[in-house]
DNA sequence: GCGTCCTATGTAACCGTTTACATGCGCAGA
DNA sequence: TCTGCGCATGTAAACGGTTACATAGGACGC
């Protein structure tokens, strides 16, 4: 491709015009910048990305590390964080499938020079001195962070109160004996999430039962899977609260395979409220959490952080509420309650 | 950040010498790269990236532009394209929402000096003289493009065929009336659906009726609306083939308010095979095809198109199966048909 | 007619690397 | 002792832009 100089040559001006015919701010004579562009649309240039970034230290585009990219959760982070970025100009340079803090630290490290900033989801405590040492280097924001990290902006779900929340619910409507489809060990959200099942009931005197607690690892597979124990407990339990989504349907699918309906013999609850939730049978109760905002304010913080007004002010910690879905799936009567709506945010897309 | 000097003074060495370090190949003394690494290590110092490619011309990231990231196929695909991009040690730029060429080529432009390649879904036949143009730089595999466009590499989806075997499967099941409905205008999976729709009609010497063809946008919604219209159609189809699963699960969820039985009073089938399809009441027969896969091979052929001897070998035109899954929601006894399974690649995911 | 100012444009240093080529040193062979 | 070679390392020229500073020429006031 072209460079500068061929350009300047062919339109007879110096690199310097033609470098300020591409950067607007600079004062070029009409004339002289149709010229330029004309001999640069006929030559096919374009200013090169990675010379440019080397002199202005800016790059205009966003590191972006996840752990994974499965699912709609991601799928829908990421979405966010893409648009964000879109309408501020940047480009968003991902890499994903990373366990521990190495892999985050060595995938920073690999962008370094290429990125203005670094949205991240750190998978442990053991992240934190290593996330420290990134965000010397540019603002780093961190989603659903473990423990705060100074120096750092950061964004969270409300994992804790979501789930408080609907076992409270289930409780109100008089459920004592209700069992959990937790998530991975050692993912942030499940355990929050287990935590606020936990505190729920005991703030109304129930103790939480080992028994009641069944592993799953966020698939839909565990929670099929899970049915069968679940069902072969002494003394049923009356509902099941899952972690997420995707395990409730499995579980749903399972129960319904069984022969036990749903909500009449068992109340089954879910949570992120899944683009489908409210298409399953039964529409699924579940706790609705804004992936797509999640991305979206993550990259509202960051741009907030370059900004030289932004700098001044302190990293601050923003957290998602995550609000109760009641559909039918929970057993109240289906009239009593207004179906409940999902934000839609989508467009049509292909495949 | 330190650079490459400060670490060179600090170690007393050159800067050529630190340079090497860093690239390994060069034949340096063990005790000399041990200092660097120590100085380097101390400093946290690491090679800046743009730097680099301003010099080696390989910028080590590949440039990933579709045009919307929503839902299940596209997430899938972005997961295998940066599963076969972190194999090969590449990270990927990305940039979504390319409703048309200009925007492709904007976006591509932008990219310039930042990738050593590109992976594009065209969205218009209109492309295909920009995305010439683009190739012409770097190596561009095309996902699922309407037309061949020369010097690309490119990889689709058996769209025609998973259609017309879908539709055919239908009629040798003695369905004779079958709706369809489609996916959004212009969009190239949906438009190649139709066409295997109609074409295994007329094969079979049905004539497709333009009433039994439903608009649809490839959503829930889409599908749950035109559930009403399909059942006010005097002479109810016997069986609707959603054009996508999304599609198909508005429909199930929509026929069942309506107390209408599926698959005993209307058999209903979709296409992707999306993860929860099997979990569906009842679960639903559809097309698979693997999003994830596309996208793998997409930097597969890209990698091959990179190696010196790749460059020598005329670009290719790859084509992924789309295999028939049948379960119980397109009316086989249940027993006579084994559950259809689904390749599972998921890791369990968060939130 | 000359100094002054403004504007459009050119010159050249610099950004942080890689790498071809130069250098200097130790050692072996004659 | 001299030549030649191999090896570790240094020097400096790219790579393709941006931008501070220099410059030239025209308009203008006196």
């Amino acid at each position: 491709m072209a460079t500068i100089r061929d350009v300047a040559r062919v339109a007879g001006v110096s690199i310097a015009t033609v470098s300020r015919v591409y950067n607007g701010s600079a004062r070029v004579s009409d004339e002289t910048r149709r010229k330029v562009r004309a001999v640069a649309a006929k030559m096919d240039y374009w200013p090169n990305g990675a010379a440019r970034s080397l002199t202005t230290a800016r790059t205009h585009s966003l590191g972006v590390l996840l752990p994974d990219l499965y699912g709609e959760f991601f799928s829908e982070v990421i979405r966010g964080i893409d648009h964000g970025a879109r309408q501020a100009k940047y480009q968003i340079l991902v890499s994903s499938s990373h366990a521990d803090s190495d892999a985050l630290v060595v995938a920073s490290r690999s962008m370094h020079g290429r990125i203005d900033g670094l949205i991240a989801m750190a998978p442990d405590v053991a992240s934190t001195a290593a996330i420290k040492q990134i965000a010397r280097n540019f603002p780093v924001v961190l989603l659903n962070p473990r423990v705060e990290v100074e120096g750092c902006y950061a964004i969270s779900i409300a994992n804790f109160e979501g789930a408080h929340t609907m076992v409270r619910h289930l409780i109100a409507q008089g459920h004592e004996r209700i069992a959990i489809l937790k998530g991975p060990h050692g993912n942030v959200d499940a355990e929050e999430r287990l935590r606020g099942y936990r505190s729920a009931l005991r703030e109304s005197g129930i103790h939480p039962l080992p028994e009641l607690e069944f592993d799953g690892d966020f698939t839909e597979a565990s929670g099929h899977r899970r049915a069968k124990e679940i069902l072969a407990l002494e003394g049923l339990p009356t509902a099941v609260f899952a972690v997420n989504d995707y395990m409730a349907i499995g579980l749903l699918s399972a129960l319904r395979d069984a022969g036990v309906r749903v909500p009449e013999d068992i109340a089954v609850t879910g949570f992120d409220n899944i683009a489908i939730s409210q298409y399953l049978s039964p529409p699924l109760t579940t706790v609705q959490v804004d992936a797509y905002e999640l991305g979206q304010r993550a990259v509202q913080q960051w741009l907030l952080a370059i900004e030289p007004e932004g700098r001044s002010t302190p990293p601050r910690h923003e957290v998602l509420p995550a609000t109760l879905v009641i559909r039918r799936s929970c057993g109240v009567a289906r009239s009593a309650v207004p179906r409940g709506g999902r934000k839609s945010k989508r467009k049509p897309d292909g495949g």
